[in-house]
DNA sequence: GGTTGACCTTGCCCTTGGGGCAGGCCGCAG
DNA sequence: CTGCGGCCTGCCCCAAGGGCAAGGTCAACC
């Protein structure tokens, strides 16, 4: 019906866009003038592109990234419902990580308030020697949103390979977050599953590569606190974390690596309240400080309360 | 107790933060050093400072921009409560951003569905020829959140100035929302008051200038559609502004204006299904168009369901 | 037809919170 | 002492535009 061409500040103001917003909705390709004067540049729009330029407006309002945006306004031609649900994905990733975000603002605003300290006598923290062995490993760059289950998926796949093919799973599995940037490990997370033949498990490796792999781990001494089902959960879980950093603090010890969580119980079958996890930091082990006998090393564990 | 100056690195490491992170936190003083090494420039921690800078990294987790960062991490040494309520404002904030922003999801998938069709047939939409008078006006750059809030007790100030000091009010008032952005007016909302006596309105301005203003609204054609109190509020009105366009563009009418809500009855009075307010664009007059006499413009209103 | 003022164009620099890389210095271990 | 890894600064990059400058255009008014 109406063939008018609107040049772009009277579409800008239709839509409350800016000029700008458009020139680069078009550099893009989301939003294409319906005619550009070749000799002039001068952009002209249509009545019918009202709509679709009112629909970015609208996602980014969503703050919806403009790559995504333009995913959804071109499914809009052909497909509304298509585009419906991604609108309804999109925000349904932004309620997750909002959920998350909504946690750790009460676990801040008690922190800051001085409440946590109350918190920290809960933890009882103690040490254990655990000898080196060898893991397999998988780590990857994971977000806090699907870190559990991530965790659990793998967990579920390097003890399965463990038990048919390395003879069996040697030890308690565990989760090291290590942010230690070298070229090898900047990944954050990196889940671990000792394994009885670390022959078997270098061929496994080889065999399978993608991420996957295999490594020594050292004998260790760790500092630990154990903590049920139900506070293995982001915030919660922080306090733990704390308490033993604490703890070593108080005893002016040295946190000598990353924190791990090593998982000695069967996940799924755990009731909330019963222990699953141990939290942990590795310590540094004093070499031979021979001015303080009593207070050497054993391969048991010493105990204090935190 | 422990003295020990950490390197960036594993300063970095241990707060779970890169060490460029670290540079610009020291940049804008948010996390300093405990010792910079004036030979070197190599940066040094301590272990106290872990405390601070997840403190940080918790707050970023958050979105919080650095620029509010910095006054949490201000306030949380020497008074917890103050920072822990500043966390709660900003997160306060968010929330209130959020509800809106869930509203428009609803809003925008219905819409894309193709559900909206369903919508439009809610409205019914006319014109009417307004005559042009003066207003008193207040604009504002004001955020879609605040937007009812600020509407309102403009349009309380205004109403009692006109009625005290400028004869009374001529006609309802209305809000324009003129994106149209010359150097006057490039605030999005702006309250307009029709007064009777328009010298009285203009020494009003010249004593208080700062944003307020009086100005000549000229005649008018609207194209309207009337609509509850419960239908003002976002995004639900913004169906009605569809409907009107749809309307108006099915007709082969133009619009000639920016779009506005005219709100004709007492606000707080009103029960939620009492119409209070129409929503309206300015749709060109053709001029004088001879071979069409039977479609002529009349003082009245021509009515047309849409 | 000329002029003026509003409008449009491109291009450049600015924002936030860093990521990535280059080139160069530093420190520690063999 | 020599290498390797860590650290320094400085530069360019991202999204999603905002702001401004210099210059070309359009339309209305005289």
């Amino acid at each position: 019906m109406s063939d008018e061409l609107i040049s772009i500040g009277a579409f800008a103001a239709r839509v409350r866009l800016s000029a700008k917003a458009l020139r680069l909705y078009d550099r893009l390709g989301l939003l294409t003038p319906a005619y550009v004067d070749p000799a002039t540049g001068y952009r002209y729009y249509r009545h019918e592109q009202v709509e679709r330029a009112r629909t970015i407006v609208h996602l980014r309002h969503l703050d919806m990234p403009l790559a995504a945006v333009a995913d959804v306004v071109a499914l809009m031609g052909h497909d509304g419902r298509a585009a419906a649900e991604r609108v309804g994905a999109y925000w349904a990733d932004v309620e997750a990580r909002l959920a998350g975000q909504r946690a750790l603002v009460d676990f801040l605003r008690a922190r800051l308030d001085g409440r946590s300290s109350l918190m920290s006598e809960r933890y009882t923290t103690e040490t254990v020697d655990v000898p080196g062995c060898t893991v397999l490993t998988l780590q990857r760059h994971v977000l806090a949103g699907e870190l559990p289950a991530w965790i659990g998926t793998t967990l579920d796949r390097l003890t399965t390979v463990a038990a048919e093919e390395c003879g069996g799973v040697a030890a308690a599995p565990f989760v090291v977050y290590h942010s230690e940037v070298s070229q090898e490990s900047d990944g954050p997370a990196e889940v671990c599953v000792p394994v009885r033949e670390a022959g078997a498990a270098r061929e496994w490796a080889a065999r399978h590569g993608k991420g996957m792999g295999v490594r020594e781990e050292p004998a260790r001494r760790l500092a630990f606190t154990r903590i049920t089902k139900a506070e293995v959960a982001q915030p919660m879980i922080m306090n733990a974390f704390e308490a033993v950093e604490r703890w070593v603090a108080d005893r002016g010890l040295r946190i000598a690596g990353p924190c791990r969580e090593v998982y000695f119980a069967d996940w799924p079958s755990a009731e909330p309240t019963d222990p699953v996890c141990d939290v942990a930091y590795p310590v540094e082990v004093p070499e031979e400080v021979p001015d303080r006998a009593p207070d050497g090393p054993r391969a048991g564990s010493s105990t204090s309360s935190g």
